[in-house]
RNA sequence: GGUCGGAUGGCCGAGAGGCGAGGCUCAGGACUGCAAAUCCUGCUACACGGGUUCAAAUCCCGUUCCGACCUCCA
């Protein structure tokens, strides 16, 4: 079977063909640089790290590019609450988002663009939507995208123009139609503007996408993906922008459904505490990651804090068992991709199949333990391991590694010795001194098993 | 009003005409000095009412409830 994705703009799924052989461009809505990170955000990050990898794996040549919207209305407004500069605003939260990839093991982009970097792309796009017929400036320094002007508009969301509830108070008379949007406004006293030959002005909120996306992956590109809540209007625009430019643009869309609470999308009261930076105090980085790849990516993730611990203590048993396994071959095996696998990731990215067959891997893992079957074991290890890494929850991945662990010997050799005394109470079968000495080390953190192979130590989650 | 999605066991979460997804919790068992870990067994659910079918959680019709978008949205 090969990789097959549903495709928001056919509503079904249907078998991915790269427009060249081996390669894949990737276009993602990234962040609007205006506020910290939640976990809504970051799941979408998650999703489509998902895919990359596993495009990664199946032998593509991936282009990802994740752009990063550094000027908007409402970076503007935060400025003057944070009473710091826009671009301080953009640049902090742009840091912060960073910092939440990082967490949860996002790889970095091929490119992040940022459109502030991409004005002189966004004037060559409107001079040609002007020329086409498609755009006009009516002169006070605004230009608009005429949409009655295109053959279609508004086929990803399928809706109809006349459908769509009135914007509110139509007060900009500058408009041909209400629905027009905007590509370019006019500046304001205060605000920050860039010349262009309808006068100074900044970008409107879609026309960056458009101009990066052709900048980076051309007319036409393989995949655009970001939240549901996209589709309209801003992958409505896009398509609007750069097919009335002429270009083929995205040929996939995949968008991603929410994070949501109480069977609502995520409320801003709860935004505080769902914050990555916040829950990664809770959980560990993997551990969260783990559980916002879990769900499928086109379903709601209910989110609760009880879900989220449960999830990690699914993840640990994983976990546990890789290192018990690694511990028990000497050897760490490198991770293959197993046809069970592969099979739900080519069915849409089937997350929660996959995870189906990870755990009956490591049942049968565990098994070989018993049986001490090391060739099984390898096998099961490699397996959990590969398919663990297109998640990105690989725990022997390195961008998990903690320099915590250098102190590892020295404690190893502390906590034997106080387990030579624990084998020689048991030895003599002084059990309440061997159990005394379980409880001390275990005060301190320390789980003691005991094994066929002698007792082993590890550091409580 | 328009467009789109959802309702599955104590909980999370898949599936989309027939073969008990999976996980977590819980109960019993094996192993163990006891724990822990692990394994085995058990808990057979699909909002409601009709219909189609040999067979429906899945398809059709209707109903209820919940949610999202309609120019700030991941």
């Amino acid at each position: 079977m090969t990789l097959h994705l549903y495709n928001t703009a056919t509503r079904n799924i249907s078998e991915f063909k790269p427009l060249q052989p081996g390669k894949v461009g990737i276009y993602l809505c990234g962040a609007t640089v205006q506020a910290p990170p939640h976990i809504g955000h970051i799941r979408s990050g998650v999703n489509f790290d998902i895919l990359r990898r596993w495009l990664m794996a199946t032998g593509f040549d991936v282009t990802f590019i994740r752009n990063v919207t550094d000027i908007d209305d409402k970076i503007l407004h935060k400025a003057v609450h944070e009473e710091i500069p826009w671009w301080a605003v953009a640049m902090k939260y742009e840091r912060a988002f960073t910092d939440a990839y990082k967490a949860l093991n996002v790889l970095p982009p091929t490119y992040e663009p940022r459109a502030t970097g991409h004005i002189t792309q966004m004037i060559e796009l409107m001079k040609t939507l002007i020329e086409k017929g498609h755009a006009y400036a009516p002169g006070n320094g605004d230009v608009y995208l005429e949409v009655r002007s295109l053959k279609s508009y508004l086929t990803l969301s399928n809706q109809k123009i006349d459908d769509l509830q009135s914007a509110g108070d139509s007060e900009d008379t500058f408009k041909k139609d209400p629905r027009d949007f905007a590509l370019w406004k006019a500046a304001k006293p205060g605000d920050p503007s860039w010349p262009t030959p309808w006068g100074p002005g900044r970008p409107g909120w879609h026309l960056e996408c458009s101009a990066m996306a052709q900048a980076y992956l051309g007319e036409t590109f393989d995949i655009h993906g970001g939240g549901l809540d996209l589709i309209f209007p801003h992958h409505e625009n896009e398509i609007a922008q750069s097919e009335a430019a002429g270009y083929g643009f995205a040929k996939v869309w995949m968008h991603n459904a929410w994070v949501t609470t109480a069977g609502e999308k995520m409320s801003k009261s709860l935004g505080n505490s769902l914050q990555v930076h916040e829950l990664t105090k809770r959980v560990r980085g993997i551990e969260l990651r783990w559980y916002l790849g879990s769900a499928h990516y086109r379903s709601m993730l209910e989110f609760s804090f009880e879900a989220l611990e449960e999830s990690a203590v699914a993840f640990r048993r994983i976990e546990a068992f890789l290192d018990r396994a690694i511990e028990l071959l000497g050897k760490t095996p490198e991770g293959i991709i197993a046809s069970g696998f592969a099979d739900a990731m080519n069915d849409d990215l089937a997350v929660p199949a996959a995870l189906a067959f990870i755990s009956e891997t490591v049942k049968n893992g565990n098994n070989a333990i018993s049986a001490q079957d090391m060739n099984s074991l390898s096998l099961a290890v490699s397996q959990v391991r590969g398919s663990l890494n297109i998640l990105g929850c690989d725990p022997r991945d390195e961008a998990f590694s903690n320099s915590a662990t250098s102190n590892t010997d020295a404690i190893d050799g502390l906590i034997s010795l106080a387990l030579q005394q624990r084998e020689a109470a048991r030895a003599r079968k002084d059990f309440a001194a061997s159990d005394a000495i379980r409880d001390q080390i275990a005060a301190l953190g320390i789980v003691i098993e005991d094994t066929p192979q002698g007792p082993r130590w590890t550091v409580s989650k």
